[in-house]
DNA sequence: TTGTATGCGTTATCAA
DNA sequence: TTGATAACGCATACAA
C-alpha cells in the first residue's frame, strides 16, 4: 500500500459518489460533456465545486497516453523576440486545450541541456518545441525517439529533426553587409555575442564584406548574453581606429544601443560618421533618438506557425517539415 | 485494454528484462543507486542507456504522489527583475532535483488566471510560486486548499494564503517621494503603468507628495505592459506643463528612459530642469547616457529564498512565514 | 446515456 | 541486496 504525503485529496470517485454517479460518468462530465445529460451533468458539476475537486492530470495522462502537455525551450525570455514567439505560442496552443511547460536554457552547456531535455521528456509532452538546431547528438537522439512532434525553431540547417521554422543566420549577415555595400561604405565592423546564431550572423556579414573588398576593422566576439554595456565597451575600444565613415553591425539591439551612446559620447556623429544596425527590432530600436536600423523577424509568426504545425500533427494530418521565416531590415536614422 | 497512441514506448519493465532483474530494482537504479549493488546497477544502466529508457514520470509521480515539480506562475519574463528571479528560482530547485513549469500570465484576467492554477494544480506540482498576493478568491481557495506549500511574491499584504516574499510597493512610492522632497523639489509627476503594484507605488508617492504639500502636474496611468513610447507619450503631453524645475516617477525604467529620451528632444535638462527616477534598476538606467536614478529591489533574491523555502518546507522543517525584501535608491546623474 | 472491468507505468511496502 | 504485490487516479473499451 503506498503512502506518499498526509492526503486528503479529492478524487474522481469522491465526486461521483457525492453526484450518485459513476466515476466514468464524472471523467466524461469533464472530458466530453456532449455525451452526458444535463440533468446528470449538473448533479456532477455541482459535487465538483462543491468538494473543490481538481482532476489529477498524471493519472488522466497516465491512462489516456496523452498529457494534454508541450514542452518549450528557449534560451530566455528576456530577449523581446522569444517573449513575443512564447507569447504566442502559449496563447495557440492553450485555447486548444493544451499547457505548455516553459523551459529556459540560458547559456547552458550542452550536457545540461541533454538533462533539461531528458527531464521533460519524462512529463510525456505531446509534442515540443526547441530552439535551435545542431543540439547535441543524446539530444537529438532523445528527441526523434520521443514519437512526438518536435518543431525546431529560430534557425535553419540541413537536417532537421522533424519540423523546422526559421532562417539562415548567415543570410541575414550578409544581407547587411549588402544593405551598407548599397550605401557606399567600404569600412566595416560587427560585435557579435558568443552565441551560436549571433556568430553565424557574424560568419555571413564578415564573408560578404570581403567578398566585396571592404575593410573590416574589427569582428568582436562579446560575452553572451548581449548587453547595452558589452556594445558601450566594444564601441569605446573601436572609436580609436575608426574610419572617417564606418558601418557597425551588432548581433543584437541591446549592442547597438550601447555602441551609439558611446559613440555620442564620443562626439561622433550618427549615421555621418557612425553607421549602425542592429537586430531584432526591440522596441529600443524605434523609440531611441535617433532610431536605428535593425533587422526585424516575425517572431510572433513563428510561435503561432509552431503552433498551428504541433496541433496539426497531433490531429494526424500532414503538415510542412520546413518553414522559412522572412526578415528584413527596417531602415532608420542610423545609416 | 486501454489504447492511446501506436506506442513502442521503453517501460521500467523492458529494461528489467534485459538487466535480467526486477522493475523494482530499476527503479532503485534510477531513484536510490545507494540501496543496489554495483555490479547489478552497472548492467542495469547499461540496459537503459541501450533501450534508451525514459522513466515516465507521470506514472512515477501519482505512484509515489510526489511530481518533483514546482510551477511558478509570474506576469512576464521580458522584465529583467523577474527573469532574473525565475533564473535563481529554477536553478535553486533543479539542484535539488525539482523540475520548474513556468506560466505566464501576461495581463490576464482573473478567470484566465484561476484557469491556469487549475491546470497547474492538475500536475499535482510539489510547491507553487506566484506573484502578487490578493488573488481572486476561487484562486486563493484553490491554492489553499492543494496541500502544498504557496509562496506569493513581489508584493505585500495583510494575508498571505502561506508564504510571503516581498514588499510594499506604497512605501516604495513614499521612499522615492521622500528622496525628491529632500532635494527640495515641490513640482512632481508620477507615469505608472495599469498594473496592481504600479498604481500602489503611484498612490504611495502621490499620498506623500500631497502630504508634503507638493504641487502635482500629472499621475497618469498608462496601458501595461510599460514601455519606452508610453514614456515618450507621457512625457510629450506634460512638457507643456513642466514648472521650472519638476521631479518626475515612473513605475518603470522602460518609461523612465522613454521619459527622458522625449524631454532631451525637447530641449528640457535633465536632470535641471525635469529628475527622473525609474523602478527597477534595468541595465538601460545605468548604460544609459546620462544614467539615470532608479529603485532596486534584490529580485534574485527572491527567487533564492523562495526556493530555498518551498525546498525546507518539503523537507518539514519550520520556516518563515514572510520576508520582508529590501529596495533602495539608486541615485544617478537624473537627479 | 450510463456503468463495469481493466490497465496505463511506476513506486511503497513487505518479504525473502 | 533483491523481488513480489498492490495501489496511485484516471480513461479506454465494451456492455447494458
Amino acid at each position: 500500500m503506498p503512502h506518499g504525503r498526509p492526503l486528503r485529496a479529492v478524487t474522481i470517485a469522491h465526486v461521483a459518489r457525492a453526484a450518485g454517479v459513476a466515476p466514468m460518468t464524472v471523467s466524461r462530465v469533464i472530458n466530453t460533456p456532449e455525451q452526458v445529460a444535463e440533468a446528470t451533468a449538473a448533479r456532477v458539476r455541482e459535487a465538483i465545486a462543491q468538494l473543490g475537486y481538481v482532476p489529477n492530470l498524471m493519472a488522466g495522462g497516465l491512462s489516456s497516453r496523452r498529457s494534454r502537455m508541450i514542452a518549450a525551450v528557449v534560451p530566455t525570455i528576456a530577449h523581446p523576440m522569444f517573449a513575443m514567439l512564447i507569447d504566442r505560442f502559449t496563447a495557440s496552443l492553450r485555447a486548444a486545450g493544451y499547457q505548455v511547460m516553459l523551459s529556459l536554457t540560458g547559456y547552458m552547456d550542452a550536457s545540461a541541456e541533454a538533462e533539461l531535455v531528458h527531464g521533460l521528456l519524462g512529463r510525456r509532452p505531446d509534442g515540443i518545441l526547441v530552439t535551435g538546431v545542431g543540439h547535441a547528438p543524446p539530444t537529438q537522439q532523445m528527441l526523434s525517439e520521443a514519437g512526438i512532434p518536435v518543431v525546431e525553431i529560430f534557425d535553419a540547417g540541413p537536417n532537421p529533426i522533424d519540423v523546422l521554422i526559421g532562417f539562415d543566420h548567415e543570410a541575414v549577415g550578409r544581407r547587411v553587409a549588402e544593405y551598407f555595400l548599397a550605401r557606399g561604405h567600404d569600412s566595416f565592423a560587427m560585435f557579435a555575442a558568443a552565441d551560436q546564431r549571433a556568430r553565424s550572423r557574424q560568419r555571413g556579414f564578415v564573408e560578404r564584406v570581403a567578398s566585396a573588398g571592404g575593410r573590416l576593422l574589427d569582428a568582436s566576439i562579446l560575452p553572451a548574453p548581449s548587453t547595452i554595456t558589452a556594445g558601450r565597451e566594444a564601441m569605446r575600444a573601436l572609436v580609436p581606429r575608426l574610419d572617417r565613415r564606418t558601418a557597425l553591425f551588432c548581433s543584437s539591439d541591446l549592442m547597438a544601443f550601447g555602441a551609439i551612446v558611446e559613440a555620442q559620447q564620443h562626439g561622433i556623429a550618427v549615421p555621418e560618421r557612425l553607421a549602425v544596425c542592429g537586430f531584432g527590432d526591440f522596441e529600443i530600436s524605434a523609440a531611441n533618438e535617433p532610431p536605428f536600423t535593425t533587422v526585424t523577424v516575425e517572431a510572433s509568426q513563428i510561435g503561432l506557425d509552431a503552433a498551428a504545425i504541433i496541433l496539426a500533427r497531433l490531429a494526424g494530418e500532414p503538415t510542412q517539415r520546413r518553414i522559412e521565416v522572412p526578415f528584413r531590415i527596417v531602415e532608420r536614422a542610423s545609416g
